[in-house]
This record gives C-alpha cells, sequence and structure tokens, in this order.
RNA sequence: CGGGGCGUGGCUCAGCUGGUAGAGCGCUCGCUUCGGGUGCGAGAGAUCGUGGGUUCAAAUCCCACCGCCCCGACCA
C-alpha cells in the first residue's frame, strides 16, 4: 500500500480529551477517530488491526467446530421479557421504538437472541453439542465513558455461545473454549493472565476473565505467589487471618467523643489520631427491601457481590439515607453497630433490620471505633462479644493487601489487568426461562445447559497498545500489526530509489505479507517519525545512501540498532521474518 | 445523579477589564532542503457550541439549553 494514497491521517498532538495512553495514540496514529461520547470510527488503519484479531479468534474458534453467524442488533422487547432482563438491565440498555411504537433494544449481548434461535431449530440430543459465534457491534449506555475504545458504548465484541445436553458436556466444552482462549490471546502477542471471576447477578456459577497485564487497568487481580491462585479482587476469596486473643487488661471501655462532620473513616482516623484498620465501617443495604447491616475493618472495602451472595439475595442495593436515619437515628457517617437492634423505632418508614454481618477480619479488631449512632459522635473502646454481637461472620471485603489466598494462606500479590474476554458456565438460566429444551435419548425433555463466551474486540486492540509502545509511538505485535512492514523511500522520486523500493514491496507481497510504502514526498525526519508512531514491527528503508553499495536498511521497531542487508538477500530475509510471525 | 472544568479554522491553544478574530501544527501553490517533524514566501479555511437578553456595539457581560472532559456515585 502506498502511504502517498492511504487515508492515514497522522497527528502531532492527540486530542485533549483522550485520556490514556493507548487511546492517545491510535488517535495521532490515524486508527481511530471520536464521533460522540464513548462511539468511535475506526480508520482503514485501525480496522485492518481490528480485522487481524478478528481472524485470529475466527480461526481458533473454528478449530473447535465453532460456527460462525449474525444475529440482529436491534431486538424485539418480547425476547428480553422473556429472561427478565428488560426490566433488570436499566439503563445500559439503550431502547428503541419503531414507528408503530414496538419496542426494542440496541444489543449489548445476544442471550436472548441465540437462545431463541436454537430453540425454534434444535430439538434433539443428537445436534447437541453446538457451538455458535458472531462478531457484532454491541452498545452498552455506560455511564461514564472513558479511555477511548478500552471503555466505550459501541464496541466490536466476539460473543459464544454453546449449548449442551449435560452439565459434564458443558463443563467439557468450557475446558475446551478456556484453552482457546489462551491460544488466541497468545497468537496476538499479549502478556495476559486468566482469573477466576465473579459471575454477576445475572451470570452462571463459573467464570474466568482473561486479563491483560498492564498497570492502567481497570481490574484489580489478586495474585497468590505460592499456589498459582489468581483471580478479580472483586471475586478473591481470602482466608480467614489467625485468630488473636484480646488481653482482657488492655481493653477499654466505650467511650463517646465528638466529631463534629468527621464521618468518613479516613478523616475520623485522621482527627483521632488512629489507624484505620481500629475502625469498624458501618453500611447498610436493601437485600430484596430488607435492610442489612454489614460491617467492615475501616481500612477494606466491601465487595456487594460477596454480600449479595451471603445473604443470598436477588437484588443488593445501597440503602438510601432515610434508612440509616431510620435504623440508626443519624446521618450515614455516624452509624455503628453498639446497641443498634434496639435502636428501631417501630412506624417509622422502614421494617426492621433483618441480619447483621461482620466481616471476618472484625474477629481481630479490640478497641474498635465506630459511629455512636449519635450525630457528630463516634465512639471508641468498642468489642466484639461484649458491645456488639452480629448475627453471622463471613468473607464479605474486596480483596486487599495483607489477605492470605484462599488455597494456601500465603499472603497475596496484586497487579493490574485489563479484561479482553471473559468465559461464563451459564448452566440452564437462559434455556429455562427461554424453554430452550431438547429431547435425550429416553424421551426426556429436557434444558440444554449452556456457555457463553466474550472478547472485546476492540479493547484487545487498545489493551495490546496499552502493552507495546514506546515514548515514539506504539510497537505491534507481529501478529495484529496492520502493516508487518513500513517501507521509507528516502528521496521517493529518485529513479534507482523508486525501482528498488518497488522490487523490495513486491518481495514483501510475495511472502504473504504486506507493507506500508511511504512514497511521499516528505523529507525523511517526517517518514521516520510517521513509522515510529504507526509501530508497525519491521523498517526497511531505501536511499540512494546504501543503494550505492547495493544494500538497504533493515530495522525493528522494538530494537535501536540498524541492518544493513544485501539487496539479494532480501527474500531470504523475509522468509525468516515470516517465520516469527507464528 | 452530585462536585469541578471546558466549548474559538482539521489538531493544540491565545484573545474574554466589550469596538466585529489570532498563533503554531496541518492543508494548497511556488522556491528551497533531503537520514530523525528543513527554511522562505504566497494563499485557502471560523455562522467564536445553540437560543435569548443587556448594549450604539458581544467571542468577551447575563440567563437558559446542548455537547465534551475529569472526580465520585453507578455498572459486571
Amino acid at each position: 500500500m502506498k502511504l502517498s494514497k492511504y487515508f492515514l491521517p497522522t497527528l502531532r498532538e492527540a486530542p485533549q480529551d483522550a485520556d490514556n495512553v493507548s487511546v492517545k495514540l491510535m488517535f495521532r496514529a490515524g486508527m481511530i477517530r471520536k464521533l460522540a461520547s464513548g462511539i468511535y470510527e475506526w480508520l482503514p488503519l485501525g480496522l485492518r488491526v481490528l480485522q487481524k484479531v478478528e481472524n485470529i479468534v475466527r480461526s481458533e474458534l473454528n478449530r473447535v467446530d465453532g460456527q460462525e453467524v449474525r444475529l440482529p442488533v436491534i431486538q424485539p422487547k418480547e425476547l428480553w421479557m422473556e429472561t427478565g432482563r428488560w426490566q433488570i438491565y436499566g439503563k445500559e440498555l439503550l431502547r428503541l421504538t419503531d414507528r408503530k411504537d414496538s419496542e426494542f433494544c440496541f444489543a449489548p449481548t445476544a442471550e436472548e437472541v441465540i437462545t431463541n434461535m436454537v430453540r425454534r431449530d434444535v430439538s434433539s440430543y443428537r445436534q447437541l453439542p453446538i457451538l455458535l459465534y458472531q462478531f457484532g457491534l454491541k452498545f452498552r449506555d455506560e455511564i461514564r465513558p472513558r479511555y477511548g475504545v478500552m471503555r466505550s458504548r459501541e464496541f466490536l465484541m466476539k460473543d459464544a455461545y454453546s449449548f449442551h445436553a449435560s452439565d459434564e458436556d458443558a463443563q467439557k466444552w468450557y475446558g475446551i473454549l478456556y484453552s482457546a482462549y489462551e491460544k488466541i490471546f497468545t497468537r496476538c502477542g499479549l502478556t495476559f493472565k486468566p482469573v477466576e471471576a465473579d459471575s454477576g447477578p445475572i451470570g452462571g456459577n463459573h467464570s474466568h476473565e482473561f486479563m491483560v497485564i498492564a498497570d492502567t487497568g481497570e481490574a484489580e487481580i489478586a495474585l497468590c505467589p505460592g499456589c498459582g491462585y489468581a483471580a478479580n479482587t472483586e471475586k478473591a476469596e481470602v482466608s480467614e487471618q489467625p485468630a488473636r486473643q484480646a488481653d482482657p487488661s488492655k481493653l477499654q471501655p466505650v467511650k463517646e467523643v465528638p466529631t463534629p462532620g468527621l464521618y468518613t473513616v479516613e478523616d475520623v482516623a485522621k482527627f483521632l489520631k488512629m489507624n484505620p484498620k481500629q475502625f469498624i465501617k458501618t453500611l447498610f443495604f436493601l437485600a430484596d427491601g430488607e435492610p442489612v447491616m454489614a460491617l467492615v475493618r475501616g481500612d477494606h472495602e466491601l465487595n456487594e457481590n460477596k454480600l449479595r451472595r451471603v445473604i443470598g439475595a436477588a437484588n443488593l442495593e445501597k440503602a438510601p439515607q432515610h434508612i440509616y436515619e431510620a435504623i440508626a437515628g443519624c446521618p450515614a457517617g455516624f452509624a455503628g453497630p453498639v446497641g443498634i437492634k434496639e435502636r428501631y423505632v417501630p412506624g417509622k418508614d422502614t421494617r426492621p433490620l433483618k441480619t447483621v454481618i461482620a466481616d471476618n477480619a472484625l474477629k481481630n479488631v479490640f478497641n474498635g471505633v465506630s459511629g455512636a449512632n449519635k450525630n457528630d459522635t463516634h465512639a471508641t473502646g468498642i468489642n466484639l462479644g461484649r458491645d456488639y454481637n452480629p448475627d453471622s461472620f463471613a468473607d464479605i471485603h474486596v480483596a486487599a493487601a495483607g489477605d492470605l489466598c484462599p488455597k494456601c494462606a500465603k499472603p497475596f500479590g496484586f497487579t493490574r489487568g485489563i479484561e479482553v474476554g471473559q468465559t461464563f458456565k451459564l448452566g440452564t438460566k437462559y434455556s429455562k426461562s427461554l424453554k430452550c429444551n431438547f429431547l435425550d435419548e429416553h424421551q426426556k425433555e429436557m434444558p440444554m445447559v449452556m456457555g457463553c463466551y466474550g472478547i472485546g474486540v476492540t479493547r484487545t486492540v487498545a489493551a495490546a497498545i496499552e502493552q507495546g509502545h514506546d515514548e515514539w509511538g506504539i510497537i505491534w505485535p507481529p501478529a495484529i500489526a496492520p502493516f508487518e512492514f513500513s517501507l521509507i523511500s528516502i528521496e521517493s522520486e529518485d529513479k534507482a530509489v523508486a525501482e528498488a523500493s518497488a522490487a523490495i514491496c513486491s518481495a514483501i507481497q510475495a511472502e504473504g505479507m504486506e507493507a506500508l510504502w511511504d512514497d511521499r514526498d516528505e523529507r525523511p525526519g517526517v517518514k521516520f517519525k510517521d513509522a515510529d508512531l504507526i509501530g508497525l514491527p519491521w523498517r526497511v528503508v531505501v536511499s540512494s545512501k546504501t543503494l550505492k553499495d547495493g544494500e538497504c536498511e533493515f530495522k525493528r521497531r522494538a530494537e535501536k540498532t540498524a541492518l544493513r542487508w544485501k539487496l539479494d538477500e532480501v527474500p531470504a530475509k523475509l522468509k525468516e521474518l515470516k517465520a516469527e510471525i507464528k
């Protein structure tokens, strides 16, 4: 491809609203442009990368007998009503109305549609298992889109769904897809880690996220250096710390202290000159409408997923301010566990506390600090057993520094990652609600067992850049680079240079690879800067300077030094490079 | 939804104590230069986010709306 005719508008400076490295580089390298908040255009260079990733995904899924389909992006409300997600999904689901006032949504995912398709035309165990997948635009109306195409509203996702006659078969296929995912991301040249993930309120019972390791990732991963356990901190279980015995002589009495206007743990800790680990954080939730109190250590963050699971609630939301007032008799920042159940006044606009659940870590907090259930007041010297008694203890905090691995009790290490794929074992959640049944060999009607597997294709591209760049620009892994070569002609109007360049370009094509040939009438500096920015893996420079020795110059994007190639050994060198792409 | 910030050529930004719009980059043309964003000259390109108001006069002051960004809440 001749650069002089290629639609590749590079920029010296990134737009002001580009908020992380990969978007800045994608803008500057002419891969994407923004049309609206969270909505992007993909220019030719960007699309080529997207297609490279797509092809790798496609080939690995086809290898495990996946069959590609294409599903509608506009989906009727009725199907979403059948699974109940029309109500559950909330504002993230973009809803549309047609001229006849029929309601639709723009697909955020496709479980409903695919399950509907399968239930219509698959009815026998003889037709199972089946693995269907598609590449499709998805739209999720994120509250706050950010980081360019890493968290956009419209994005390209590969979604795959498998249907099975038995749970064992679904489990076996989960493993097959898991391995396929490992191959896919390995082939893309990414450093990644599959981690255990929470399947969320509408997911199934088993899930992994594939994380591209990057400091800028939004997800935090807990890793055990001992046994290799790895999980999203939102999912990671923690072992209980060994219990310590309180020294009875050191136990203080409960004492109230005024803390006017200070309601965060951080502020109160600073004010009282105490460690946040001494604090008992008090939070109220509504679990299916019933008020619930959760206690975690001051330096810990409550994990709503864990809490929901412990309570066994379908729906869990933070309690509004008036619930705090009604139960604790004070604003949110001053509620505490001491005597909390006795404070409830019947007739207020809420029911009494259903249960009080404390995090395991609180067993080792002595002389704790918490709200005194009185405005502008905290209490110190709070001790478990003597001053408060939770109904139960559980692991309900987000795994953090100092926590121990659930498998081998070694302290966790932490790293950050970008979630580029997720696998779910769905079970029969959707097949039951959508009545996607089959007849087994005993003529018994059974719901199919399902799995679903997603890859954020657009996000994978951004993640690759996040992982591969330097101060000058992108450094593509060869397998997903938009072109393999930057071919730079210095003084492209020079006849000998033009001819030699054309010959090398053909030689590259002859190997089934492609070059982006910078034939523009530009100064060398401009061409080198653009080449570094675009970041193709290999660069060949043709100039009269080297041509007079019968040579051209070769340089890898990731390396500093350039080599000389004899013109007649170019085809052989290209063959060697081609072998590297695998 | 709460708090903060910003909307001026394609991009980055100046002008904002009111007087009818500027720079750099990019683009076009000419010359120059040719191994790390050459130099010079000439040019094209802007309803100053939208609507209303104040005023002889509004990019500039006031009001409303829209859009965008950041922090948080939210979400899996």
